[in-house]
DNA sequence: AATGAATGAGGGTTCATTCAT
DNA sequence: AATGAATGAACCCTCATTCAT
């Protein structure tokens, strides 16, 4: 039943985006009563905000699937192919990436995006302290964990919902030369 | 009178964010009634997306001024200034930048967004141009531009919004670092 | 307007009692949509409140008039007149002022209530002081007051709820009866 | 299991009122479910009646007790005693009061308080009778009864739930002194 | 041009009651 | 008999927008 919900609340989310997602348009859409959805939540937004964290949720578990235990392989693989699983993974309907990128910070104090980037940020930083003397001499791991999260996690939602003219492999390439320059030694 | 709208209009969003700013708070702010706002704007969120323009017009000057003249500078010296600038400008009350950042996109489709990174980004490309030989062979500069404005912008936004501990230096240093590194060379 | 909307308040009130009194309702009664309720109450409690406190008023005027300037007339005929005073000023709707007498001491903490109480208070305290000298000695005149404004107030609002088989004359007998009773000097 | 459920609901109106008593919170107490309740009564206010007259029976039997076989005594040791009772009777937790007298009054066209106040009033009554001739002559004793039950039952009601500053023993000189006054002969 | 009172659709939420299991 | 999830009508309140003055 809460499944129920959180199916149906995607899905509203996913065409009305976060205005449009009324109580009563995603107890319809679950098939039940507006009422019987407090019997699960306490509120509103505890549905969105469970509905957002059940995607971070999957979205964290894809790329840890893809990074691990492939630190081993050279950067330019794994860090592109983590790059790759996000932005599949970021490519659901544009109104739910609005909804979760605008009000997810609003939720709970910004529970859900918070967690999802701490999480992401410490599988990023595990990977760099594995890789710590390949990198630029005095980078701050942790500083450099933040500072890549959020850059590559803003372009890819950007590019999805933006929609430049780049193609998706060039969009890829220059993403992983971002991530990789950055941390590169600095010739000379 | 649409001068003192806007100016009602600013002050609210920055005492009190998008959700506070109701246009009777606004009427009230700006010493008129509810009514009369309708004479200068269609309807409130026009209100708002001008005011998110007048900032975002002041915004572009004060970044033109100091990249104006100073293409010749060395690029870190004058990346580092710019770099600078954007953190100050935009370094105004949280409520403003959270409703600016949350809702901007949200307003006639992101118009203002839109022409603050469209703005920006021929500003960019401008000096990218003027710089085509000292960079990454194989670099195409819109692209480049448009991935460097957004990377910018979102983390200087995202370092004043949640205020990582990472001192300021340290944190136009990395910028700087991500900025250049990104366009240079790649020493094989 | 706020006249319009206490005596749609008071209508609806008199023929619907509390729990029928919706917000909706008292709108519909006084010809006005919902939402303009809430630009003269802060919410619909501070209607039915002040519904109360205008009628309380209405009350306390009644009795004081009746009253003022009769302290010099013999203790049964000022009494009596009293009593029958607000016997007619209870005579109202039923549902009305079971309202009045289950939800004032509700409302605002009970303020209606204790204002009207303690200002008939007063008039019986002054009154009393007056005639201290015919009082059995070693009464508390401020408890003797406590006592009979509210037991005069409960058994005539009982007499016109309840509708008990006694005459209007016999009950104002016997009600000033048990106030002069109480108050007079005991007989050895 | 009635018992299991009046005890329960007897205890939700202590603690948390009329208004707090849900039939959830009722059924929880009792530790069954909320459909259940509905077994045994017919809907809410069934239980919450069921409650206020099993709590008025006690009642009732306390103060006959006190009462029967005094009827000797002389009349200001049986007064006081009696009013002693019904003080020490009425003393429960406020919100379970209040919501005997608010709510009570409402529930089944107040046939709880009507049964209350009918068997006090016929203990009393018959006390009456047999005290007859040291009554004030001319008094209609049915009426006699039914104004003092409700004086001194609303009096301590008041007394317990205002707590206005009068001692214990000082109010229940007064209220002695109310009920006999009201009854002895006027000296001329 | 300016007012500001009036609008009213729509929101989220509660809870006594029902009924399939 | 007992469950407890599901119901759904009804509630109070907000606020962008309108329009008579």
């Amino acid at each position: 039943m809460v499944e129920r919900i959180l199916e149906a609340g995607a899905r509203v989310l996913a065409e009305h985006g976060y205005d449009g997602a009324s109580t009563s348009r995603i107890a319809t859409a679950a098939g039940i009563s507006p009422g019987s959805l407090y019997q699960y939540f306490p509120h509103k937004d505890a549905i969105v905000l469970a509905v957002l964290e059940r995607y971070s949720d999957q979205l964290v578990a894809g790329i840890t699937a893809r990074m691990t235990g492939q630190f081993e392989q050279p950067a330019p693989v794994i860090v592109r192919a983590t790059l790759a699983a996000l932005l599949d993974g970021l490519d659901v309907e544009q109104p739910f990436l609005r909804a979760a990128v605008v009000h997810g910070p609003q939720l709970d104090d910004g529970r859900a995006l918070r967690i999802f980037e701490d999480r992401i940020g410490e599988l990023v930083l595990a990977y760099l302290t594995t890789r710590r003397d390949e990198l630029r001499p005095g980078l701050s791991l942790p500083t450099a964990a933040w500072m890549l999260v959020r850059t590559v996690e803003h372009l890819t939602v950007r590019y999805l919902l933006d929609r430049p003219p780049v193609q998706r492999d060039h969009f890829l390439q220059e993403l992983s030369q971002l991530t990789l320059n950055y941390l590169r030694p600095t010739s000379t």
